[in-house]
DNA sequence: CGGCGGGTATTTGTATACAATAGCGTGCCG
DNA sequence: CGGCACGCTATTGTATACAAATACCCGCCG
């Protein structure tokens, strides 16, 4: 990962992360290219991978600017993760073999020693969490599940939102875990979806909650592919239904 | 749509669906360029958006080749479609408004009137349907969805399959049109979502009636993501979950 | 005062040259 | 005879120059 292309993709996701590019606000190759300290090639690259994480918005003529996400977008997200996760681990549970069941306690296990210690170690909480996730959507074994899930999760959003969980918010998604993992040995594939799908809304009140105020929804973020009119040229047409 | 990228594109991914580029080849984007006419820049932003739609695969060292999708592969996508699109249609019942109703009248009379000629106009029914479904994304107000809907979607594969397609089921897709739009009517997200789904199982089922016997499953191409190991650099890292 | 038009400056698109790196074959050594 | 290492070749990554398109500004005209 010590591309150029993939060093400015991080850097410009974390400058949008961070806020410190500010939603709205125009990107301009070159000006990224400076930042980044890499040539526009690798830029360009990075901004067509930003754009397929929604992170950045083009217009027809392939101008790009920062993504302003309303709360009913983040919703949305985590709507259409819930979906598609809680399906990941249906197929993980009809999947599962013994060698991840042991993987995924493990991970849980250092979940709930992170917790477990006066102060929290969200760090490790965060990346213990991330490996069980995947463990999952590994064992679903559908590489267009996974395509599909890899733009949906913002793992800063994952971490802002663990941090400003409250131990029994920590615990709680914990013990979901365990749940998920009581389905998985018995290879119930409806338990461990009904699990899965609760444990991601949950996790989306907990962020709702925590922004409360901070970032309220925007007056009119049109949350709506545009369609027809003057040109639109969405990178991934739209057009193609079938 | 006349820049170089986007002809590229189109080309490419039409000689990957029209099977001249048989899966397992390797794609240099010096070959690719004399082909399309173009130099390598617009190919490479080609390739990355066909990796995006897993059109092709990339090695841990960016070397591209086509995309060999067994029916499970196949399967799995339609599944996953079913799932959101049927979201989209639930969405959209929930905020059809009249105008865009009458449209979808208009979209299946259109419909109605290419299958009922004696050769049905096979052209007429893809864009017809096409643009059907279109509204009805459009109408979901999600970009979320309309984004991962997107690489979803392979048209030619619905072209394929329309033209196999016997008078029956091009009647049976249309009057489930009709009861789509019935469930619009009255706002019934339920319904809406019921039929859509079957709407798009009944779809897979009619491809691989077409293609029994012509592409068997194929061995062992494990449709899984590759996981840790020897440095696997997937384009968008499943690592990222939460 | 507002809208239209043209010109300029900015921004993106494309081509090409060069650099780095992975793959691969060959030949040497054990 | 097998395996390892080296070097060559093929392929991708990056930078830069130039071309094309577009947004913006300013002046003109209604």
């Amino acid at each position: 990962m010590t591309r150029a292309a993939d060093s400015a993709y991080n850097t410009i996701r974390g400058m949008i992360l961070s806020g410190e590019l500010s939603p709205g606000s125009q990107l301009g190759e070159e000006a990224l290219a400076e930042r980044c300290g890499v040539s526009r090639t690798p830029v360009r690259d990075a901004l067509r991978r930003l754009e397929a994480d929604l992170l950045i918005r083009r217009t027809g003529t392939q101008r790009s600017f920062v993504a302003d996400w309303s709360l009913a977008d983040v919703e949305d997200a985590f709507t259409l993760r819930a979906m598609l996760e809680a399906h990941a681990a249906m197929r993980a549970a009809e999947r599962m073999d013994d060698a991840v069941l042991e993987q995924l306690k493990h991970c849980n296990d250092r979940i709930r020693r992170a917790i477990a210690l006066p102060r929290p170690d969200t760090a490790e909480f965060v990346e213990a969490n991330r490996a069980l996730h995947m463990l999952i959507l590994n064992q679903a074994r559908s590489r267009r599940l996974a395509a599909l899930l890899g733009t949906l999760i913002e793992q800063p959003v994952v971490w802002r939102t663990a941090q400003q969980y409250g131990s029994e918010q920590l615990q709680r998604s914990c013990s979901e875990h365990d749940e998920l993992i009581c389905a998985f040995e018995r290879r119930d594939g409806a338990w461990a979806h009904a699990v899965m799908s609760a444990h991601i809304h949950r996790a989306f009140h907990a962020y709702a909650d925590a922004h409360k105020g901070i970032a309220p929804d925007r007056k009119g973020s049109d949350n709506c592919v545009q369609f027809s009119g003057t040109t639109p040229q969405l990178a991934h047409p739209v057009g193609e239904l079938g």
